[in-house]
DNA sequence: GCCAACGTTGGC
DNA sequence: GCCAACGTTGGC
């Protein structure tokens, strides 16, 4: 089992979305970033846990664990003209783009924001931290999943 | 709103 | 293959 960090903005779907969704379960779809689709095609697995941070928050911080259960499926919004993350290169026989789903576990309420992640010595290493990160799908290393499970006891 | 960092595109 | 231009991300 291995660990992960998903980014969304929650203007466009926030923690408190996926437990109100339907079986508080999501299709993690519209992921167009090479890097990040082959972590989702390649190396996620069903039972992974997943930190769901919010990206472009006042503060911006992790709001929530989730976790896996569905393994990489074609992402469908790549084949839907009218939809935001639409790909007309994009062969439904052969999809450029990938999903996974996820369900909510439980709510990190206050988020753990980003300035308390910063402060934490063990944590430095963490991708999310690196200056100019922009990758929204990043492994979370067993000793760093530790330490922020400590965090929100 | 600003702007630095980043990934992608396309001309050559 | 190089690299400038562009659009996007995301903290502040």
């Amino acid at each position: 089992m291995r660990y992960w960090l998903f980014k969304s903005e929650p203007e466009c779907f926030s923690f408190q979305d996926l437990m109100a969704a339907p079986k508080r379960t999501t299709g993690w779809d519209g992921v167009r970033n090479y890097q990040a689709r082959n972590f989702l095609r390649d190396d996620i697995k069903r039972g992974d846990k997943v930190l769901f941070y919010h990206s472009n928050a006042a503060p911006p911080g992790i709001a929530g664990i989730a976790e896996v259960v569905e393994e990489s499926h074609p992402d469908s919004t790549a084949f839907d003209s009218a939809d935001h993350h639409f790909d007309p290169k994009s062969d439904p026989k052969n999809p450029t783009w990938v999903q996974v789903t996820i369900t909510g576990v439980r709510a990190i309420d206050p988020p753990l924001g980003l300035p308390s992640l910063r402060a934490v010595a063990e944590l430095s290493g963490m991708e999310l931290l690196r200056k100019g990160s922009r990758l929204s799908i990043q492994p979370v290393t067993d000793l760093e999943w530790a330490v922020i499970e400590r965090l929100i006891l």
